[in-house]
DNA sequence: CTAGACATTGAGTGACCACTCAAATTACGA
DNA sequence: TCGTAATTTGAGTGGTCACTCAATGTCTAG
């Protein structure tokens, strides 16, 4: 059980969490930073968290789990809404697409648990993309179809990683662009 | 005037260093696992360079000058050139190729000397692909010719950000079926 | 109101960080 | 072979890291 005093705590080393860690990066997110952002002292952060990398995790999965609208539906997707709600969610949850581009690199290096977590993720987005082209071009191999997603789901990732160091990158002409290009989308 | 003994010892520095942003990242790079891998004493390496930074930021200049193929040359590219150069450099050198990627994402978060690099190279090379785009396809408009280059540069780079984190990923393969789907090389 | 669970305080821990320096050793032109 | 400049040695510096803990303060159910 946790008194009212302690949930907030927690929410705000989260909220803090977050923005370091889209601000600064991984390596900037420390201890000391994280409790001066959220108004704690080092002892308080202990008593709501085991260790500093359960704050990040925490963060870490809820940005994962943003990248993907409507999160349990199973049905088909529309190509254009995959699109559109991966830019909606670039742009009107920057700090959690800064989290996510910031863990798809330098979190995927060491740490066995976030680099796993990024490759599936990575392969569920991708069939997700998969069965959408195929359901715009039903005429196209299922072959094609998957690797046509994958140059889509990369290639969206590489324009994010641009758009979070040059925020005046057009985002979404250039992913709009680049899905009509590819599969005609 | 350095001796012999110096100029190799130098060598080994900025190989350690190399290697190490290449399998640990920047974060891991300390000054105690690159003479360990120099096999060189910290004192040795004060020695030879100013600072970490200086070393770091020497590799990452190598890296960067190697993503451009024919550098001082001046004239036209065909576009096939420069993507087969492209994926030449990242699989024949991978380490620098993990090098770009890594500075790409967190050296370009605080370090103001590397981010402006990093977007500094990223013009010069959007532009030379954007030339080769136009002479591929006369009749577009210079504007859209560029549009599509900078949509090309960046989904190399996150096609190329998905390779070094997954090396099964077939990056030859995607990178070629963008660039003859987006200007039909 | 009170008891006991929860939360905060903040100095302290050992480990590691980038970096220094005086003394000893090695290289090499003259 | 000698003089001096380059290099190596490795213990040491102050700082920051993630993390701990006993004492004190705060909450809230009953």
């Amino acid at each position: 059980m946790r008194y009212r005093r302690g949930i907030e705590a927690r929410e705000r080393i989260l909220n803090a969490t977050r923005s370091l860690i889209a601000d600064v990066g991984l390596e900037g997110t420390t201890i000391k930073a994280i409790c001066s952002r959220a108004e704690v002292l080092p002892g308080s952060f202990y008593n709501l968290f085991d260790s500093k990398e359960q704050a990040i995790l925490t963060v870490v999965r809820e940005a994962i789990d943003a990248v993907d609208p409507d999160p349990g539906h199973t049905g088909p997707d529309e190509l254009t809404d995959l699109i559109d709600a991966y830019l909606r969610f670039v742009t009107e949850q920057e700090d959690l697409a800064r989290v996510y581009i910031a863990i798809a690199v330098s979190g995927g290096r060491n740490r066995t648990e976030l680099k796993n977590r990024v490759l599936r993720h990575h392969e569920k987005r991708v069939e997700r993309f998969a069965a959408a082209v195929s359901r715009l071009r039903p005429e196209m191999e299922a072959d094609e179809a998957r690797q046509r997603a994958e140059t889509l789901v990369t290639s969206l990732n590489g324009m994010t990683l641009h758009y979070v160091l040059d925020t005046d990158f057009d985002l979404a002409v250039h992913a709009r662009s680049l899905a009509a290009e590819t599969v005609g989308a």
